[in-house]
DNA sequence: GGTAGACCTGGACGC
DNA sequence: GCGTCCAGGTCTACC
């Protein structure tokens, strides 16, 4: 067993960094509100699943955001550990910088919200976004749960593990419909090292470059694109579904028969906040979120 | 460029 | 218990 730390900024706020994107009721993460622990599985380097409990310690002053506390179900090797405080501190957006969002977003600020929990790798938040895409929530928990059973050994499968699948197999067992072919046919590419998802993670990449090259993967449309967007720390575009639609009628009247015209009345209304945008129009969606628990009672 | 239909699953609903 | 309908995002064929 092994113990590794990873020390987080003063604005860090664990339950918040969890809890605020959904990705934390998807296998393998599992998230106990009362215990305040995170239990996932990663992989070392011999691709081997591993249990990994997060829990944060505080820091004893204002000035020490504390450390998260890592406990591994086996002992690692040193590259390992380092594989793994770089995968968690990815998941929970440790290094993120919130100044200027919160400067824009006082009551983002307030209520500790900015950190969106992401997933271990990009490889699994494209598969997580394709696996949310057009299915009912409850549908979503469902395909991760047995895509992590039945081809990850319980951690998420790599994509070695995905691309060694036919599709009507997988589409059989883990219940993933249609979207078996687009998650196959994503992970052979990247298997094969046709799609490189690491210059994709670049900061320097163009923004909307990084765009075109989302859209050219088969079976990412412009919702799926945006919402991986996010999860590469990229707030600047909205992605719009049918909750957006909801939300700006709901909040702002906005409604259109054009759904194109309605498109771009959404986005002009978040570009107000670029950078930021989708963590000004999450922010919004979550604290409706909060007030309802309808998010929570999906689960 | 715009639009309609197919894809697949689970849940809601009516019988 | 069974059948039907619907929601959800993307792709493809067609106009």
């Amino acid at each position: 067993m092994s113990t590794l730390k990873i020390p987080t900024p003063t604005d860090f706020h664990f339950p918040s960094a969890v809890s605020s994107y959904g990705y934390y009721m998807l296998a393998p993460n599992q998230w106990d509100p009362q215990g305040l622990t995170l239990d996932t599985v990663l992989r070392d380097g011999d691709g081997n699943s591993i249990g990994v409990r997060i829990e944060h310690i505080a820091g004893r002053s204002s000035q020490n955001g504390g450390d998260l506390r890592l406990t591994c179900s086996h002992s690692l090797s040193r590259t390992t550990q380092r594989m793994f405080k770089s995968q968690v501190a990815r998941m929970l957006r440790v290094d993120e910088d919130l100044t200027g969002f919160h400067r824009i977003c006082p009551a983002a600020r307030r209520a500790k919200f900015g950190r969106l929990i992401r997933s271990a790798t990009l490889f699994e938040d494209i598969v997580k976004t394709i696996t949310g895409c057009n299915v009912a929530w409850s549908s979503t928990i469902t395909m991760n749960r047995l895509m992590c059973e039945h081809v990850g050994a319980g951690g998420f499968p790599t994509p070695a593990q995905l691309a060694a699948w036919e599709p009507a197999d997988l589409k059989a067992t883990v219940k993933v419909g249609y979207r078996a072919e687009r998650i196959v046919r994503l992970a052979r590419a990247v298997d094969a090292g046709e799609l490189d998802l690491a210059a994709m993670e670049d900061p320097t990449l163009d923004g909307d470059e990084l765009h075109r090259r989302l859209l050219a993967i088969y079976g990412i449309g412009e919702y799926a694109a945006g919402n991986i967007r996010h999860c590469l720390g990229r707030y600047d575009r909205v992605a719009i579904d049918s909750e957006t639609y909801r939300h700006v009628r709901e909040k702002f009247g906005l409604t259109d028969d054009n759904i194109t015209r309605l498109n771009q009345r959404i986005i002009e209304r978040y570009s107000a906040f670029a950078p930021y945008s989708f963590l000004v129009y999450w922010f919004e969606l979550w604290t409706g979120y909060q007030a309802t628990g309808e998010y929570h009672d999906n689960a």
